[in-house]
DNA sequence: TGGCAGGGTCATA
DNA sequence: TATGACCCTGCC
């Protein structure tokens, strides 16, 4: 990969497995807009905007140090997915699946962000959840102004552990309401500390995960995956039981067989296998089609 | 325009 | 271990 910087940003040229539009619409994060020049993030605290420029990337609103100390693990850049990709194309079952969604990459998200998405996201549909965590950012959240605007940052803990059932019910998160404000008081006490999870084994982890309200396992498996490295996660929702169903004549039913098999299959390597699985799916099967087209400048 | 389904979780039996 | 209820809204 080179990078260089420019005017407005830096350049990355050569990526590989470096696809945005797999990377942002498979599912693993809610923050990513796609506007006529790009894609635009909000990210720690953070506002990125992404687009091809002259074959390569195109990362505006930041600088070379600040893509070695934030992007580059955000984006997962010194994972060899390459190795990844091989290995599990050794299984014929989702070779295919591979294929579709070379380009993914997961994400290294913010722990207490992908925490609260994910309990907002149980039973629930994409346009609305997108929709409630910009109504609690803009309620809650840190104003950011770059010269294009202005967006907010998703809350920090103490200030959704303070927040009203209320309030939180005209942010539209409905029964998910109390489960955000008791959460996000275990994470501010300390009682749910980050850094230390990240140090537990999958197992520890998942455990501790579980004592939040509103985290059953499918949410605890979408936090560790895309927040804690914890690689071997694999969440299963109705889409991954529909497809491995499909693929491997698992009874779509039973949750805990199929995330065993999966994880006795794929072993560390299980959360990639569930995104590359997850995106085929969706693509397949969703009323509206992704827009596969990366936007230029 | 009404009715259903949605990236699950929790309580109850 | 198995069912049903659950806020609310996008979408057909």
């Amino acid at each position: 990969m080179e990078i260089k910087e420019t005017a407005s940003g830096i350049l990355l040229k050569d990526v590989e497995h470096f696809d945005p539009v797999q990377i942002f619409e498979c599912g693993q994060s809610f923050r990513w807009v796609k506007g006529r020049d790009g894609y635009t993030g909000i990210v720690s605290g953070r506002v990125l905007k992404l687009n091809s420029k002259d074959g390569g990337f195109e990362l505006q609103n930041t600088r070379m140090d600040e893509f070695h100390s934030v992007w580059s693990n955000y984006f997962d850049m010194d994972r060899d997915y390459g190795a990844i990709k091989t290995v599990l194309s050794e299984d014929e079952a989702i070779k295919e699946s591979i294929n579709f969604g070379s380009g993914i990459r997961i994400l290294n998200q913010d722990f207490w962000e992908t925490l609260i998405s994910f309990i907002i996201s149980a039973n629930n549909n994409i346009p609305r959840i997108k929709g409630i965590i910009e109504r609690l950012s803009l309620a809650y959240g840190e104003r950011i102004e770059t010269g294009e605007g202005e967006y907010y940052a998703f809350p920090e803990p103490v200030v959704l552990g303070r927040a009203s059932e209320e309030d939180l019910l005209r942010c539209g998160c409905g029964y998910r309401a109390r489960y955000i404000k008791k959460t996000a008081q275990m994470v501010e006490s300390g009682e749910v500390l980050f850094e230390r999870l990240k140090d537990m084994s999958y197992r520890e982890a998942l455990n501790l995960l579980l004592k939040c309200p509103g985290v059953g396992n499918k949410v605890a498996d979408c936090v560790l995956l895309y927040s804690a490295g914890k690689t071997e996660a694999f969440p299963v929702d109705v889409w991954i039981k529909r497809a491995m169903e499909r693929l491997y004549g698992l009874n779509e039913k039973n949750e805990a067989e199929i995330r065993r098999f999966a994880q006795e299959r794929f072993g560390k390597l299980a959360g990639f296998a569930q995104q590359y699985l997850f995106y085929k799916e969706i693509s397949n099967n969703q009323i509206r089609p992704i827009d596969r087209t990366v936007p230029n400048i």
